[in-house]
DNA sequence: TATACTGTATAGGTTGACTAATACACCAAT
DNA sequence: ATTGGTGTATTAGTCAACCTATACAGTATA
């Protein structure tokens, strides 16, 4: 299954379906042309209301991730093989955007959280 | 006048004035023992509800940045830096956690995504 | 004790975001 | 044209965050 929602995780269901969504076309588990499933269909398995896949789905069309078939499946945009590399920063940005706002108003310094980003990615897995 | 708030920001007034003591004590101009303006008078000044301004500094000594006194004003803590520098340091890792997850997800260079945050860190800052 | 400060507990009103129910428009295939 | 599939506009309901009004509890000082 592609997508897993949680309703009680105080993040918005059609925000966590737009996430999944975005990070499995960046990531590569979705390519350019690959159908996603029906609203109903979807929305049927994840036990929410169709309107609120059509919503994430609306918004993600509006972004440019998916493209839009007048009474077909909804496919994965087709996307340029730079701008691919350019998304996938864009989406790191949006990742690390409000991070970087926490991290001001905490009052970190820069240097530390710098080096607690790069232990947590390249060291030791940890839970 | 220490504090100035804009209710119409979309910001929460409770946050405002949180964001705004904790950068006075960070930046000097509030220091451990320093009373603070008692909530009816600071609350007159602003226009905004006396209970505002008593959430905003109840959070405050949650967090350890303010001391209760009954009866008296609130006052600065008396927090040691190296505690401080540790518990946001703790925090920091909760935040960072859940991000390194994604971003390995996303199949981004560590050393890019580590770049990213410093450019976050020390570039310009947002409205 | 009386008074005048301090902060706060409780409850209610307002607003906006999110989700859901219904009915609809569109396309393909039979 | 009918049937079964696509997505969606509209409307209404639910819920949590925020702010506020009221009344209250503690402390200092005269």
């Amino acid at each position: 299954m592609l997508f897993v929602v949680d309703p009680h995780s105080g993040v918005p269901i059609f925000r966590q379906l737009m996430e999944q969504a975005k990070l499995a076309v960046a990531g590569g588990r979705l390519s350019p042309g690959d159908p996603l499933p029906s609203v109903r269909s979807l929305a049927l398995s994840l036990g929410v209301n169709p309107m609120t896949v059509s919503k994430a789905y609306n918004l993600l069309e509006r972004e440019g991730v998916l493209a839009r078939r007048p009474g077909l499946p909804l496919v994965v945009a087709d996307i340029a093989p730079d701008e691919l590399g350019a998304r996938r920063l864009g989406e790191l940005e949006r990742l690390l955007g409000p991070v970087a706002d926490q991290i001001r108003e905490l009052g970190v310094d820069p240097d530390d959280a710098v080096a607690l980003l790069r232990r947590l990615l390249t060291g030791t897995e940890d839970a």
